[in-house]
DNA sequence: GCTTGATCTAAACCTCACTTGAGCTTTCAT
DNA sequence: ATGAAAGCTCAAGTGAGGTTTAGATCAAGC
């Protein structure tokens, strides 16, 4: 138990079920970091694992890998999250999930009136974009509905 | 009344506050059609405002532009969404956003028993993907987390 | 010592939903 | 008849989150 307790890049992998190449990348985004063999291969400590687990887990809550790195940053030591860590972070990715469901919420309220109404009328129906953070997550840069609301005429 | 029931592609973007760009694309993309002037300039029906409005506001519900082509082509006759389309349409976003609102709610609880526990394990927390498409959805090809999970192992 | 499988790097490619730019043409009000 | 504003096409760029490919090297079992 002197080099065993290093693991390879492909071992981390089917540890997390993440493909290589993901780790690759999370590494050179700086997510996780690795020591190297003579000949240059990536060897990873234990804890990586869950450091990975954190990174996947992040990523289901809605973080951005960006967002993943700050919390990850934020840890005292750079460290892998242990119990105190998890607990504090986990408590605001609660409060992340508790707000994409009240988004969520709000906009179902919005097409129940709208059902029926068949109007689609961007003034009346008010299914626009009400500060839908949420709805926004997706590629690239997007025109942003809403944003003039007032000057959007009605259909007709 | 006889050339006037014709808009251009800056005012059917003023009308329905996307960019003149964004049309053009949709109609690369097959979801509206466009008429051309003699000089080859794209001119559009009034009901095609209904039409994007429609593409804007299933966007907002999560349904990607390939999935808003499929319910404008299953419309009888290709047509621009009427009133009784859209509440059939509307019914089934409905459906999707409570889709969306249960797998964040079971999410939510997964993360309740996880908070204070700290683990971290794939096997226990079940913090991984229990058929959660809306957490799927963003950019391109994704690693499917969970697709094996019975075969990743616990960490440590 | 040799072979086999795992790993290495760098760069290119992918999707989605658009935007931007270059270079030219059409339309419309005056 | 003219000049500005709006439109046209085609190609390339953006950004997130990776994957794929090519060609070379490393590590380990026999």
């Amino acid at each position: 138990m002197h080099r065993t307790d290093l693991i390879a890049i492909g071992e981390l992998a089917a540890r997390t079920g993440v493909a290589v190449s993901a780790i690759r990348f999370y590494e050179a985004k700086g997510l996780i970091e690795a020591l190297r063999t003579g000949g240059g291969q990536r060897r990873f400590l234990r804890a990586d694992i869950r450091r990975v687990s954190f990174i996947l887990i992040a990523q289901q809550m809605g973080l951005s890998l960006e967002e993943v790195g700050d919390e990850l940053a934020r840890l005292p030591a750079g460290r892998t999250p242990n119990g105190a860590d998890w607990t504090r972070i986990s408590t605001g990715l609660r409060a992340r999930i508790d707000a994409q469901i009240a988004a969520l919420t709000r906009t179902r309220g919005l097409l129940d009136q709208c059902i029926g109404c068949g109007c689609l009328s961007l003034k009346k129906c008010g299914l626009y974009n009400r500060g839908d953070k949420a709805a926004q997550r997706g590629a690239g840069p997007r025109y942003v509905i809403g944003d003039r609301a007032g000057e959007i005429a009605e259909i007709g």
